[in-house]
RNA sequence: GCCGACAUAGCACAAUUGGUAGUGCAACUGAUUUGUAAUCAGUAGGUUUCAAGUUCAAGUCUUGAUGUCGGCACCA
């Protein structure tokens, strides 16, 4: 005799158990058509499932986000059933909801293309359309392995014998195709009104390399078409952001095959990277870092005692020369210990702090290169802060901090935090490896940061804390990260030195840190968080003085010249053309200020101000224009430009 | 690295069943001296990514290499 307590406190009484969409009919026909599923005592149930004792109850229906979730969930389900009817012979591996939609990992001699996907699209429609219902039946294992092995289903038999303890098996049939899932999913495939195949892609079975390719087909999906049309024209216009395109349009920087993944950064690149680099050069100032250089190329038996030539040898670019091995660094540490022991060191003078632009190679995997975002050369703003164990939890926060305020100048307030943990292949003791993930952990926890835990991705010798950052379409990409190392200092390995109070030789704990990451990804996410638009003090090119006239080219010289000895990057444009035509062209190359100089302007000794979002904000002379763009400037990312 | 797609002028794109590689913008030259998002006219620009092959004939078909794009795996 369940009693039900509704999301209202209400109650209602039953003389036996009674499914979700029950009680939903109970409350009325309206409720029940929309009824997609149940939480029941908090958790998601089919509207189909029986509730036998006392419990809370919320109807979930497309109105709810978990509604959506189960529709994108349903609809994976009818991708394979649209493929079986396409495709009989096709076998089904998983079908999972992810952002947005939902995708079905397959496999078929056959290659799907692009039209096909219109075509399974299209079959999909049909099927949604019928509002066929869904029928759920709890198998037992030996049902579910002759039901499986009757339609030829692999990948789903072998899912079951991963599950060696699970005795009852949740099967969803859709008419004559039929899917096994912990669901819940839909009651009925009527509440598919908008999905979209998007593309089709590779995918190693089971997320392992060693395993076999399958075809794996990604789709969207929304509760209405409205929302499915505005999700599609917002990734159109995401797209525009692409840090590669307006890389181009912009002047940026350009890849070519003779480098593949190490760029050209044209001039104006090059002064949107060092105000980048010399703005980390300052924080550096500011918080006792000492910056040094170290060689690019190293002797192979460097390598071989950090242990990265054991580890990460495929990944290195070696050089013979002279009957000796090199290779060029992939990491700065190891250049960071020699200059940390070219002397001895005292406890007194802990923590050490060294930090060095450091230009890495990575012989990265063909595959994986992304623009500006994964590189085979890229420079990081790396540091190594060599301290005691005591120091360790306030030098961490310092970084932490470092962190948050770097970021919160470039614009950024969306942050997400990992916390990586022990590798499988690594260097170290496993108490050593407790103790290093048990500090940084602890100084997380304490910084009162939501981070998110991801096991077995720690570094090859020590724990990490990741900052990432969203691209313009929403891949996440780690910036800056925070590393704990007491392997590579120890005598086996590098063997950083330094003497403690009791007179003896100790080995420092290693921080290995970077708050931007790399300079080249930390300004492709640049280019794409502003589209190009960047705040005054980032802007490559922070005004141009425009004259009206062959009459006022002297005085936009002159102009020009007094802008740039107070430092402001500022071009003039002499070219015969219509100021129309300039005001356009620079406004496209997304100029924060435009300074037009006619006879008025001339007389006057002023100039006219127009700001990026063509609003004209009337006339300045010169004075009025340095507070004006400091000003500007010295707001930094904080505020999204107040001319925007 | 793996799966699939793609590669044409500086950029964005065309080119019928295999049949003379084009258009727009940019560039260059000249005229025009201009008041807040495109002045007009002219000129030049190509071993169609590279290397082989099929063919009377290849941008187009075949094979290989390289690179790029979307994912997967990887990311010290």
């Amino acid at each position: 005799m369940p009693i039900i307590t509704l999301p209202d406190g209400s109650t209602k009484q039953f003389d036996e158990a009674v499914s979700v969409m029950q009680v939903a009919e109970s409350i009325g026909a309206g409720l029940a058509k929309a009824t997609v599923a149940g939480r029941v005592n908090g958790q998601l149930k089919d509207a189909c499932d029986l509730i036998t004792e006392d419990a809370t109850l919320e109807i979930v229906t497309m109105k709810d986000e978990d509604g959506v979730h189960i529709m994108r969930h349903s609809c994976a389900h009818l991708l394979g059933h649209a493929l079986k009817q396409l495709y009989p012979d096709v076998k089904m591996a998983i079908g999972p909801v992810i952002d947005n939609g939902f995708y079905y990992d397959i496999d078929m001699d056959y290659k799907i293309t692009p039209a096909d996907l219109k075509k399974i699209e299209q079959r999909m429609q049909q099927l949604a359309k019928t509002k066929y219902a869904v029928v759920k039946k709890m198998l037992s294992r030996e049902e579910a392995i002759a039901t499986f092995e009757d339609r030829g289903e692999d990948y789903k038999l072998e899912l079951i014998r991963d599950l060696p303890n699970e005795t009852e098996f949740g099967f969803y049939y859709h008419q004559e195709y039929v899917d096994m899932c912990v669901g819940p999913h839909l009651p009925n495939m009527g509440f598919v009104k908008a999905l979209k195949l998007t593309h089709v892609a590779g995918a190693y079975w089971r997320g392992n390399s060693d395993n076999k390719m399958l075809q794996r087909i990604y789709g969207v999906a929304f509760q209405d078409k409205q929302s499915l049309k505005d999700y599609l024209h917002m990734m159109e216009e995401a797209e525009k952001r692409d840090h590669r395109k307006l890389g181009k349009t912009l002047d940026l920087f350009h890849l070519e095959d003779i480098a593949p993944g190490m760029a050209f950064w044209h001039p104006k690149g090059t002064t949107l990277y060092r105000t980048v680099e010399d703005y980390m050069r300052g924080q550096l100032i500011e918080n006792d870092y000492e910056e040094i250089r170290t060689p690019l190329i190293m002797d192979r038996s460097l390598w071989e005692k950090s242990g990265h030539w054991d580890k990460f040898q495929d990944n290195m670019f070696t050089t013979e020369t002279d009957n000796r091995d090199y290779a060029v660094k992939p990491m700065n540490c190891p250049g960071h210990i020699q200059v940390f022991n070219r002397h001895l060191n005292s406890y007194r003078d802990l923590p050490i702090r060294i930090a060095e632009f450091g230009t890495v190679h990575r012989n990265e995997a063909s595959g994986t290169l992304h623009g500006l975002m994964r590189v085979r050369s890229f420079t990081q703003d790396d540091a190594h802060i060599f301290c005691t164990e005591e120091q360790i939890q306030q030098e961490v926060q310092a970084c932490i901090d470092l962190v948050y305020q770097t970021y919160a100048d470039f614009g950024f307030d969306n942050i997400a935090v990992k916390f990586s943990t022990r590798p499988e292949q690594r260097v170290g003791a496993d108490a050593v490896w407790d103790l290093a993930e048990q500090a940084l952990e602890s100084t997380l926890k304490e910084a009162g940061l939501d981070y998110k835990l991801q096991p077995g991705e720690g570094a090859f010798y020590g724990p990490k804390i990741e900052f990432q950052l969203k691209d313009c379409i929403g891949r996440v990409w780690q910036c800056g990260t925070i590393q704990l190392d007491f392997s590579m200092t120890q005598a086996e390995r590098l063997n950083a030195v330094y003497v403690g109070a009791d007179n003896e030789k100790h080995h420092p704990v290693m921080i290995h840190r970077a708050i931007l990451g790399s300079l080249e990804r930390f300004v492709g996410i640049l280019i794409e968080h502003y589209e190009g638009r960047f705040p005054t003090w980032l802007a490559p090119v922070q005004c141009v003085v425009a004259p009206i006239a062959e009459v006022h080219s002297e005085y936009v010289v002159e102009m020009t010249k007094k802008l740039k000895k107070h430092g402001f990057r500022v071009e003039s444009d002499l070219r015969n053309e219509k100021v129309g035509f300039k005001i356009r062209e620079h406004t496209m190359q997304r100029v924060p200020y435009i300074l037009v100089v006619g006879d008025q302007e001339m007389e006057n000794g002023t100039v006219n101000v127009r700001a990026r979002n063509g609003e004209n904000l009337g006339s300045y002379d010169l004075e009025q224009l340095v507070d004006l763009l400091n000003n500007d400037i010295s707001n930094l990312g904080r505020v999204v430009a107040t001319q925007e």
